[in-house]
DNA sequence: CTCCTTCATCGAACATATTCAAACACGGTT
DNA sequence: AACCGTGTTTGAATATGTTCGATGAAGGAG
């Protein structure tokens, strides 16, 4: 087992070289190979064969010259690691903005998906708040938080059950009938596609319909998706546009696409 | 891979040595086979089968070339750590003898505690199987190994929703609702007390509310409890022992208790 | 076209599970 | 005390699996 000169990770476990890959991709949006074998001082085929490894395990999704974080079409072009770093920013700025319409002593919705997830880091805080979520990692971040004092209780959280899916939604009749038999005044929900044509869309039916679930128990709707998902239509559509009552999302969207935009949602919000 | 020399840990006992194994891996985070041997002194064979206890007792996960940390996914809540490791040998050899019952290709219900979680471990490469849980922790299990997507389709799991409890159940309504549309072969329940007088109780409320959801939905009921509960009564009751047709605890229970309980389950299992 | 990336194949080194036997402690009997 | 069966822990041997790097050919990107 021959190592090279540089050594940051000399003498790992396989497995754990693994994880630190699959940490480097979750955190700048994209690794190449030639970056790894330096860093790792193994051989470029090693890499290759772990991108693969974790390519099959759905952890990312290799390119030419390196791999991608999922969900990214348009990996190709140069600089796709600054704009993916951007989008986290774009996602922070508009979970910023969507915790101010959060009501005190409210009950709100959150769907599965890693915007929503960024809205929920900053509501673990509000007092009095009835938090509702079909996502696991949403319902772990609230019970982290629910420990240490017993005296400033947060937020008190509702997991509905079901059927988890790889982006750790729970989906299916269990979610959508435990959704059924609540009522909330804010529904956020996030999506994979945001277009006139189709609404808000995903790729996945089961978590379509559970959003619709998610939607009918809502007094008012807010979809929360940064710009790059305008324009896009996953398989399933789950809400048209007009259902919409306020798109959160960030300045990356082209202007023409916010007068469009606007003329279908009631309120467009500019994060 | 033969014999070493340097010998910092030679003549500790095998605990005493499986226990710095698993601190040095939650130190540094993994550990290889060929560093432990060197360090204490022992056969690869041994360290190797002190990694085999570790993993199955959930304190790591081997990997080749040693073992990792496991996925830090797992929020580390006191209250269930707490209590892991009370009880340990029984609630392994109790869970090891609950999975025999398992029907391959049958549908299961686990309800939340230590002793069912170590029931689950057993069941995650159990193909065809159904589970149903209210523990966020035992559906967190099944979703890690159930990573290779197409190859070997382990469980398929359904968590009901519902509210956190610090024992890490989901509980209220939400659950409840969700169990009463299922119906499922077995019903694995722990209990915090079994008792003749009290049957099987806990002093949760609500969790005892949905602990008869899930014994109501289930065609046969299996309460898996370890000798020191025996006698013991939670402020709340949710089944009585007549409702229990097999009990699952192990070696430690005084012969008395052993003919008094096995007069009112249908069947008295010691692992 | 040229440069770089990717992939398939192979052999070497390493890791693993399985099996068997030796060493040791324990508990009770003679 | 000595003896013996039982069970546990450990190390060695072997066959099988896995990881990894070198090589060279095929295929994209610019």
């Amino acid at each position: 087992m021959a190592q090279a000169e540089t050594d940051e990770g000399r003498g790992l476990l396989a497995e754990q070289r693994r994880a630190a890959i699959a940490a480097e991709v979750r955190a700048r949006g994209g690794v190449r190979v030639t970056d790894l074998v330096l860093r790792f001082g193994v051989s470029d085929m090693t890499v290759r064969r772990d991108l693969d490894a974790l390519a099959r395990d759905g952890l990312l999704e290799k390119v030419h010259g390196g791999a991608v974080a999922l969900g990214e079409s348009s990996a190709h072009e140069p600089g796709f690691e600054a704009k993916r770093t951007l989008e986290t920013a774009a996602k922070e700025a508009i979970a910023e903005a969507a915790a101010a319409l959060v009501p005190r002593g409210g009950a709100v919705a959150l769907s599965a998906g890693t915007t929503t997830y960024a809205l929920a880091r900053r509501l673990t805080d509000v007092s009095e708040l009835t938090v509702v979520t079909n996502s696991m990692r949403i319902a772990e971040l609230f019970a982290q938080r629910l420990r240490p004092p017993g005296a400033r209780h947060g937020a008190t959280v509702v997991l509905t059950g079901g059927m988890r899916t790889p982006s750790d939604a729970l989906v299916g009749p269990v979610a959508d009938q435990a959704i059924r038999s609540l009522n909330f005044d804010l529904a956020f929900v996030g999506c994979h596609g945001i277009s006139i044509a189709a609404g808000l869309s995903t790729p996945n039916l089961a978590e379509a319909e559970t959003n619709r679930a998610l939607i009918a128990a809502a007094r008012r709707v807010v979809a929360v998706a940064d710009h790059s998902k305008w324009g896009l239509a996953g398989l399933a559509t789950f809400a048209p546009l007009t259902a919409v009552d306020t798109w959160v999302t960030d300045g990356g969207l082209a202007e023409t696409a916010c007068a469009e935009a606007a003329e279908h949602v009631r309120h467009l919000l500019i994060a």
